[in-house]
DNA sequence: CGATTACATGTTATCGGTTACACAATATAA
DNA sequence: TTATATTGTGTAACCGATAACATGTAATCG
């Protein structure tokens, strides 16, 4: 019943010209006859004539096929994919303007931490780039496999134990570093970490930022003040529970994103303290929740959709010039994003 | 200096045997001997070599990849794909057992209502089926051009306005139609709803099932009482303000999502009201939202990674056994999930 | 034991395009 | 005018696999 989709071939006869020439009309050669080119896009609208695009790549040499691999959470927790998102917009955006399809493979963390991840996922693929999408740390020995098979990547959010050829992310250390700045500047001294998963790379960045930056400011870092959740609503109200009793007891607290800052805001409040009077709370993200939490949430926004943008870019750049060399980082900047959570510190020293 | 990646002529020529043989270890025939076998896999090896797809493709005559067409709300809201990206995760889940590569492709809204959307969508892709996920309608006439070429094809959480091979939805007007009955049980009888986007098609089924059901229950059905907006926070906000000042004032408001929902208690708590001694609120997607919101919400959840999962197994039936002739629409419970934002009603008629 | 089968393997046409090359017709230059 | 580009088109080799068919060898049978 299904009738056969029409070839080249067909198109070549019904027109009266030959496959070289339907073939250049396809590809916008330049010289071709208007007169040909005319009667070839007749014989193809005609025929409802598609090229074919596996055997235009087998030709062309090339697969016009970029794969998306993204890195999973397992279990899936609630919070998986909130930043990812954007960057696949980020992506697709910029891949509209060029021949690239984007290809999309989903992987688990602890896959990606072993050695065949990408031999694994790359099976039956046939790929001229690769964007590798995640918060968690990538095995060198994968990444080996993609530079014997010559293929180009870029990773986005994530890093391997060796330096790779082109990565992109934000700047979570700068992130960090710049909300104590603005909290010092309000007089704040006493500084918590309430962190999400630990061996996360965001946070491990983040933790170093947040060291960093106080002692660049000459003020204490207490060991007691920095925690770490799982990014979870529970896991925030608990660890501000805690804070409240640790000695010193900090003004501010800064959250490894805006669901544990919503968590840190309820136990405060439970406790009967005041936002921001008594203290200040950061989130992360920028998420729908940081408007809806009382009072609003100061969050930090990470230029995601520009990430997704510049990955792309990169990788182009990298398809196209086969022998690139450089190493090239492109760390962007965040959006301190100030709502009503902080404030002036009130506590006397 | 890329090194050419090796060709299965290598490998047979490595191996001293035929093409056809290596063709048949590579494809897991049976009558190869243990000892060519051997042979084939280490030259395999030893040359590092991968099949080339699109070669593959073109000699068996099927592209093995499934095609994932989004659309996009432009401009991008930020509550854009929150339930799409569950979909996503529950269509890789099942389509990692199957050899079909996943490609994403995205369009926007008003492309997707006009006619040669999946013509300009598919320009120079070869695939053997399509997912298409959306919350808008489709123009039927882009379907005729899936129906002409014979792609099978599965709608996720949209339609045409003639009917489909496949639809995979959940089910928008049982979930209204449940949570109207639970909220009768609480004595409640003056229902308003604040909708989402009117057109969009969740909420076109959402506000006739919330019509449905109180006409079922012999309850009035006041038009001041249902309004529109966009999913925003802020139309939550300024929906709520308006309701109260209707007459009748409602009891119950039910909400085209968790966000609007928060924006409506606020509404409430900024006017002095308690909930829900005074109101009873419920949301729409059970995201992270509810339960950052005080009290947290009532709220009900679709079954979206199930939706994936099935929609990728009707898909790959539909392209198993090309002449499927049934209309399958599948439309999945969603789940009420009761929190503390409703209770009974105190109001006494 | 010769005939029949079953099995392992080699050979080659084929999938649907692209493109280097050849060649003719026309345009430009000398 | 003849020589030289320029332009448009056809021909056929080629991209890297698959699979139908042919062939040769060993196992099974009456």
């Amino acid at each position: 019943m299904s009738k056969k989709r029409a070839t080249l071939i067909d198109v070549a006869k019904l027109s009266g010209l030959s496959t070289g020439t339907v073939s250049r009309v396809l590809n916008g050669h330049p010289s071709v006859s208007d007169e040909a080119r005319k009667k070839v896009e007749d014989a193809i609208k005609k025929l409802n004539y598609v090229p074919l695009s596996t055997a235009r790549s087998l030709a062309k040499g090339v697969s016009n096929v970029i794969m998306l691999s993204m890195i999973e959470e397992n279990p899936i927790l609630p919070s998986t994919w909130r930043y990812e998102l954007p960057v696949i917009q980020g992506i697709y955006d910029c891949l509209r303007d060029t021949p690239y399809n984007l290809q999309v493979g989903i992987g688990f963390v602890e896959e990606a931490q072993k050695s065949k991840f990408f031999e694994n996922l790359l099976k039956d693929k046939y790929i001229d780039g690769l964007l590798i999408l995640g918060s968690w740390p990538i095995d060198h020995r994968s990444l080996i496999y993609l530079e014997e098979r010559n293929i180009p990547y870029v990773l986005i959010g994530c890093r391997s134990s060796v330096p790779t050829r082109a990565e992109v992310n934000f700047d979570n250390h700068g992130a960090v570093v710049e909300v104590i700045e603005y909290l010092v500047q309000l007089g704040h001294t006493k500084f918590a970490l309430i962190g999400g998963l630990k061996e996360q790379l965001h946070m491990v960045d983040r933790a170093k930022g947040f060291r960093d930056a106080l002692l660049a400011r000459d003020l204490k870092v207490y060991p007691n003040l920095i925690k770490f959740g799982d990014y979870q609503i529970d896991s925030g109200y608990r660890l501000m529970l805690e804070l409240l009793e640790e000695d010193p007891r900090p003004t501010a607290i800064i959250c490894g994103n805006d669901l544990m800052a919503a968590g840190a805001i309820k136990a405060i409040h439970d406790k009967g303290y005041k936002i921001p009077s008594d203290f200040s709370v950061v989130g992360f993200d920028d998420s729908e929740i940081s408007k809806v939490v009382d009072p609003p949430l100061t969050t930090i926004k990470a230029p995601t959709f520009e990430m997704g943008n510049l990955a792309v870019e990169k990788l182009c750049s990298m398809i196209q010039q086969k022998d690139m060399e450089l190493e090239e980082i492109a760390i962007l900047p965040c959006e301190l994003i100030i709502r009503s959570s902080t404030g002036e510190c009130n506590q006397k020293n």
